[in-house]
DNA sequence: ATGGCCTGCAACGCAGGA
């Protein structure tokens, strides 16, 4: 089973990107973040016909998650148990026995927001929800658009972002919680290239500097990670026309 | 790297992203 994560940046956008893609790169499961529309103009028709079933809980404007499937969704589940919130950002299926949970993991915007703080206390109540999560379902897939840089090698220029969102330890901290609880990080489960991104920022000619970020990720419970295959980012759909400022990153599972 | 872009909304200049 081949699952995968793509922050699109406007679904209405990107849908021809992601529909070339699909084709392309053939995942079985995809999970979108910043979808950027409500549930009733979801694209879900053009997806079918293109042999995916899929779960979305949008918003007018910002955030937004939808997940694509060519196997049957059940349980699906949107928003964190208990922790209000307005934005649409997760959003849990199960798919083939696997707990698939897609996330759009706040920004921000930095360290002296009250965004930051918004950030800070839904990391906390996302890592007290998913230790819950995993005892009732061992295999567990958590996708998505983390927003957080988890080491220094996963940014073009540490240096240069010392006191900034993304790479901040309170961040990091959070990241290694996830870790904590058991949870690996596909991506790292292999030998990879160096200066390896999932995010280029739009700005500076930051893609073909390759001045870009990892902050997309696929982590994966104890059960699930000796099942993983291969792990990769696909670059192709950032050097489109047009490209959302995020790629794919994808995994490979062999389910036993 | 110190700014430059992109998107949506609604009405052309914001907010928000990262």
């Amino acid at each position: 089973m081949k699952i995968a994560t793509w922050n699109v940046n406007s679904l209405k956008v990107r849908l021809p990107h992601l529909l070339d893609w699909l084709q392309s790169a053939a995942p079985d499961v995809v999970c979108l973040q910043e979808t950027k529309q409500t549930d009733d103009v979801f694209p879900a028709e053009a997806l079918r016909a293109a042999g995916y079933d899929s779960a979305f809980s949008g918003q007018k404007t910002y955030n937004g998650v939808a997940i694509l499937s060519r196997l049957p969704l059940s349980e699906v589940q949107t928003g964190i148990p208990g922790f209000v919130d307005e934005q649409k950002r997760v959003l849990a299926a199960t798919i083939e026995g696997v707990r698939v949970v897609c996330v759009y993991i706040p920004n921000g915007q930095s360290l002296d927001s009250d965004k930051y703080q918004y950030k800070m206390a839904w990391l906390d109540a996302l890592i007290a929800w998913l230790k819950d999560e995993m005892q009732r379902h061992p295999r567990l897939a958590l996708l998505g658009d983390y927003n957080i840089a988890p080491e220094d090698r996963d940014c073009h220029d540490p240096a240069a972002w010392v006191g900034q969102v993304l790479v901040s330890e309170p961040e990091r901290a959070r990241f290694q919680a996830l870790l904590d609880l058991g949870l690996k990080d596909a991506f790292r489960l292999f030998e990879q290239p160096d200066k390896s991104f999932s995010w280029w920022d739009y700005r500076m000619m930051g893609f073909r500097r390759n001045l870009g970020m990892r902050i997309d990720h696929i982590l994966l419970s104890p059960d699930l990670a000796p099942m993983c295959q291969a792990s990769e980012i696909d670059k192709a759909p950032r050097k489109l026309e047009r490209p959302s400022d995020h790629t794919p990153v994808l995994a490979t599972l062999r389910l036993e």
